[in-house]
DNA sequence: AACGTTACTGGAAACGTTTCCAAAAATATG
DNA sequence: CATATTTTTGGAAACGTTTCCAGTAACGTT
């Protein structure tokens, strides 16, 4: 394994010499910047990213902290963030956490560490502080929506994300339209202050405009890590609930296991049950009928949260809140409610 | 950001020494272990990795390659990984590469640039050389099939993986006994020297022991990255092919992908058409009715890589080869043969 | 021709570890 | 008690970079 020295012997340059060629840095000749890449080239050089991260007192890593990973709406995250990390110069460290664990810890002790320069949330809080931020020690970027409140610190930190509130809202508004009253709710983990809380208030909230009141009977949390614990969960919340006529499941993966249930109970979908979600795995395409969700842009995320972060890196950007869009993918899950529900 | 430096001037000893403690060197006397270890927590010592990779030469990061990572079912063996080296004080770096792309050019690649000390293959070939193992530059575990071929360098690398033509033969036997003689088989991607060619030659295995010639007809090639065009691919062998009564699925994405397909042509699983497959994947107990499939230990899978990688990176154990065992996770998508099509 | 610039280059220290070797201290042996 | 042996410690070099500082060379300007 060559290194900077054995180009500078072969050249007959100093070793400072050759570093400034390999870095580009101005102040050298044409020929000697020449001579020197022709030498690396042809003792094959490959740097040595620990001394040099070592001189530099820093790293190239990134760290891509997940909570609740097995769920595939992730999966193409975090290949995009892998790519966009590529392309930076920057390798991605993917770290999962249990849904228990505590993001900003984890995250703080991966930080020092694995010296990480920045960080990305997936599946975090969506209210992050000041002190969160200087916990990490390290610029982070959430892809959780983190926007419109007051009592943020949204200076500390970047998002990227949808507007989870508005999109559920729109979600379940497209129940509301079409006839629906009795309108469940599939939550993951705990509600509070991630995902899953703004997405109940854009339930809340859709309701509310159309004056139908917050059952919580019809509210059923569950825990999104485990696909048979989730069944069993909803499969109780049916048969409790017979007036149900539509759900609306936070996550792909949720409805899909709504899909089951409901037809464990005996009900068929859309004709007694309809079904939305916001998502957009692959997979929601080959559920029979295929599964109504707003599906939002999951390689675009990835690759904003590195563009962001980078930028704040390197060019010490400010901290900047990214909303993306869903768009609806229509299928078979959603009818009119049935008339004989309507009495 | 404290350094041994700064626990050596704290506790009046020499840097050397405050190294060995920290090493668990033996040559070292109780108290001042004692003393430096209480110190090294009193200045919250980390640890600088990169000057410990430089000193020591090394990195303590695990490559894991893998071609097709959008599959979920990969995603648990990933989690698998990580939480292996993790737990033994590696790091993994995860890396994707597309469909085509060559994974012993990539996995090199990736061993000089980042320094990896070792690589897990996911996704790839069963057929690596000599050759391939010394482009890695270093030892690595592949996860798929690779024993009992006699041209193979068992030695030049271990494996983990289940014996995929043994378990394909047994899925396909097992919807032969249901009297089915017309099955089809779901391949992805290049049949070539993967787990795809593997499972077919389970397939034909299976055939051949009913007497049932192998119809080329019946073989159907999907690109797995996309389902999509999985879908559309399987559709049109359902029409072309009306004769077909069963399916066997290499993997449980491609399974979900026929159910719909069969929807799609108005046929209804099982009683016209049975479907099984080799994977385990969560999303699989939530179809309707819920897939038959062979399921394999996923966590298991990631677990023995780590744990052969290790061994050989530690103790120069010699390559080894880990056959594990997939387990019947019966579902409602086998069914007796249509007595309509028995004629 | 002397001088001041500028462009380029080399030397050396620094980054935070590990480890070899030698020295010092403690202990055992006669 | 002197010596031999073992245990514990310190000093210093090394790992492969980057970068600051000083120095040389080349060049134009008066």
């Amino acid at each position: 394994m060559a290194t900077i020295k054995d180009i500078a012997s072969y050249c007959n340059v100093a070793v400072s010499t050759v570093s400034r060629v390999l870095n580009n840095h101005p102040d050298v000749s044409a020929d000697t910047r020449e001579k020197v890449l022709e030498a690396a080239r042809r003792l094959h050089y490959v740097p040595n990213n620990s001394a040099r991260d070592l001189a530099l007192q820093q790293t190239d890593s990134i760290g891509l902290v997940v909570r609740g990973a097995e769920n595939p709406f992730f999966m193409p995250i975090i290949r995009a963030v892998e790519k966009s990390c590529e392309e930076k110069g920057y390798t991605m460290v993917l770290h999962q956490i249990s849904a228990d664990a505590d993001e900003v810890e984890e995250g703080a002790r991966l930080v020092t560490s694995k010296r990480l320069k920045g960080l990305i949330l997936l599946g975090g809080r969506y209210d992050y502080t000041h002190e969160d931020a200087s916990a990490f020690g390290a610029p982070f970027v959430c892809c959780t929506y983190t926007n419109h409140f007051g009592d943020l610190d949204l200076d500390a930190y970047s998002s990227v994300s949808i507007d989870d509130k508005a999109e559920a809202c729109r979600a379940v508004k497209m129940l509301i339209d079409k006839g629906h009253t009795k309108i469940a709710i599939l939550l993951d983990a705990a509600r509070d202050r991630s995902v899953s809380e703004r997405r109940f208030r854009g339930y809340c909230e859709a309701l509310a405009e159309a004056g139908i009141p917050l059952d919580e009977g019809l509210v059923c949390e569950t825990v999104d890590d485990d696909m048979e614990s989730a069944l069993e969960r909803i499969e109780s919340l049916i048969v409790e609930r017979p007036d149900i006529t539509a759900i609306f499941a936070i996550t792909d993966t949720l409805a899909i296991a709504a899909m089951k249930a409901v037809d464990n109970a005996g009900r068929s979908i859309p004709s007694d049950i309809s079904i939305i979600s916001i998502g957009g795995i692959a997979m929601s395409l080959c559920t029979t009928p295929t599964l109504t969700t707003l599906a939002q842009p999951q390689a675009l995320i990835g690759e904003k949260a590195v563009e962001i972060l980078v930028d704040v890196l390197e060019k010490a950007a400010p901290n900047s809140h990214i909303r993306l869009e869903t768009t609806l993918r229509p299928g078979g899950t959603v009818g009119q409610v049935h008339s004989g529900d309507l009495a």
